[in-house]
DNA sequence: GTTAGCACTCATTCTTTCCGAGTGCTAACC
DNA sequence: GGTTAGCACTCGGAAAGAATGAGTGCTAAC
């Protein structure tokens, strides 16, 4: 069923009202706000026609109109204008993102706690993780005779190390052999062709009777473990109640509960070949988003993976805005990997 | 002036009964409760003397007492029972502790999280920042010909690294050279002391074209700036919600506010000689706290530091059984820092 | 197809009433 | 003197009722 211009030009109104004011919105206010010159009564018959078509929604009888979970779709789609960013606003994005960007989840945590600063929606910020990482190379530097540290590099570039202190003294020789054995028995695997037998192996062949195998592999395991899975930042958490549809407490605590537990976001994905994608209300999988919606960004890390940025909100959401801005801040965070996978520390001085 | 044993056990059992209900605590409550040997007039009467005190407050003429902050702290200083956690919740403790620690700001995070997974109580881990710190040692590592890993020791034994890309290609022997440089003139000093003409001479002397030493010394000092400052570290906002205190957002949303600005809680500290704190309501500082308490419990974590962790609930909290727990993870923290700044990984297989 | 007019609906808000838990006091008791 | 039974009194909170008014849907005229 197609839609006259006008009967859009009433939803888009609506929506836009609803989103402004949080409240139902009446045929009169329609009238003041959009440049239709047409009386209350005729709103008001396209309204019903509307509503008959599932696309708002009435509270109760007497009344105005909401915007129902079909009709933001449509706007979303169909109605919304591309919000521009401003200069203002540019600045305030660059100034939050610039921070500190460091490690990995530095940048994500930074991240996310800007989007939710400039969007006044809780946040996140999540990396795909990297399901068959393997360790591209192994170093072991000496700290003292009792002490090392071993960096492991994984083969998406990143670095993890860990000091090792131990009871008994080693010399740099034992180190250099315990490096190029780890080197060779154990770069390019995945976590599961970590098998006990091959510690072993390694360990007896290096003569190895402080078990200094067993213990940088199991860090290893560790850090490929780690790397596997997606890691999930959340921020922002008490701008929720902030909004009115979540002043009722048994509205807003699941909700904040689910959030909470960061790894549930896990599950928010941007279909392949799409950048954004935006959830509405029932629209969401899992309960405690059903009656929320979520908008979603996609950035690159690099090496073919991507990571996910996004908020949450109530279904009234600010759409075209809070696009734009994640868009943004997606972008950035793509232009960020783009250079080396952390952004170099000249950065700064870049025009 | 002094208590008189049964309005000690009074107040006792008006602050326990309090903590458990929630609601305003009657005289008839406390006769069945208590073994006190009265009627509830007599009752009555200590709790009007009490009062008096100011120890109770009411909070209108018909309703029961409930205990006033100088009531609490009297309970918690002389009343309370010490709460002694009992196997189940030991090992409660120990298996979400034990979980996967690993660098520092790791470990803190997942103490956070088991705190207030274990208390119902939003929680948060701080770790005193180290003012003064300094590069230990230096180390490069060759990728390829056109990019290197520079990781940075320090004195506190905190390990950074980063990955440098870079345009030209360089050889070993460069690195070397820049490496024996760094650890040459730039190791020992603080983050003031690190001024461009010390990077322009070291520059300089290794002939580097490609602005080597710059960029890791920009890292560097990026990695000092961090191992200053204070790490905090909250999870478990969402409990807020589930106490019947914040159920009035205007109360809840204050705190969560204060709370989600991990910065906030910095301020937070223990005295010297004391290993733990409690901040009952107006004792607390901050306007957003002064109608809520705040445990903390300090944990050394070598190089005499010490790092705080706490939880923030209403008054109304179960002190005794929070204090328990606190301390319990506070203790476990230690001793994870004791082996080495990190428990090293043949941890699991210790008896 | 559009609009003015009007009766009607129903959430919200404000009052009023009612209920009862819990008090404080008095007078008797040990 | 401390303790207790008895009772009038207080006052928040729940429940019920009344008033308000924004907004509707419908009808009939334009």
């Amino acid at each position: 069923m197609e839609l006259t211009d006008r009967q859009k030009r009433v939803l888009r109104a609506v929506v836009e009202i609803y989103i402004e004011t949080a409240e139902p919105v009446g045929s009169k206010s329609i009238l003041e706000r959009s440049d239709l010159n047409v009386s209350s009564a005729t709103i008001r018959n396209e309204l019903a026609e509307l509503t008959a078509q599932g696309l708002l929604e009435q509270p109760h009888t007497s009344a105005g109109r909401i915007p129902a979970p079909k009709g933001y779709r449509l706007y979303v789609n169909a109605l919304m204008e591309e919000h521009r960013l401003s200069v203002q606003e540019t600045e305030r994005l660059n100034e939050a993102l610039h921070l500190k960007m460091r490690e990995l989840d530095r940048v994500m945590d930074e991240a996310g706690r800007a989007i939710s600063q400039l969007t006044r929606y809780p946040a996140f910020a999540l990396s795909s993780g990297t399901p068959r990482v393997t360790v591209k190379r192994f170093d072991v530097l000496m700290v003292d005779h009792s002490a090392f540290i071993a960096v492991v590099m994984t083969d998406n570039n990143h670095l993890a190390n860990r000091l090792f202190r131990l009871p008994q003294t080693l010399d740099r020789n034992q180190l250099q052999m315990l490096a190029s054995l780890l080197n060779g028995s154990f770069t390019g695997l995945t976590l599961e062709e970590f098998t006990p037998q091959l510690v072993r192996a390694a360990s007896q062949a290096l003569g190895d009777e402080m078990g200094l195998v067993p213990m940088v592999i199991s860090f290893t395991m560790e850090v490929l473990e780690e790397q596997r899975g997606k890691m999930v930042k959340t921020a922002g958490l008490d701008s929720l109640l902030a909004h009115p549809e979540y002043q009722d407490l048994s509205r807003a605590q699941p909700l904040m509960r689910y959030l909470s537990q960061a790894e549930n976001m896990g599950s928010l994905t941007v279909p392949e070949g799409q950048t954004t994608r935006i959830l509405i209300g029932p629209e969401n999988v899992h309960e405690a988003l059903k009656d929320s919606s979520v908008v979603l960004a996609t950035y690159d890390m690099g090496d073919n993976t991507r990571g996910v940025i996004g908020v949450v909100g109530p279904t009234r959401m600010d759409y075209a805005t809070v696009l734009a801005r994640l868009e943004y801040v997606a972008q950035s965070l793509s232009r960020l990997f783009e250079r080396g996978q952390l952004p170099d520390s000249t950065e700064k001085e870049d025009p």
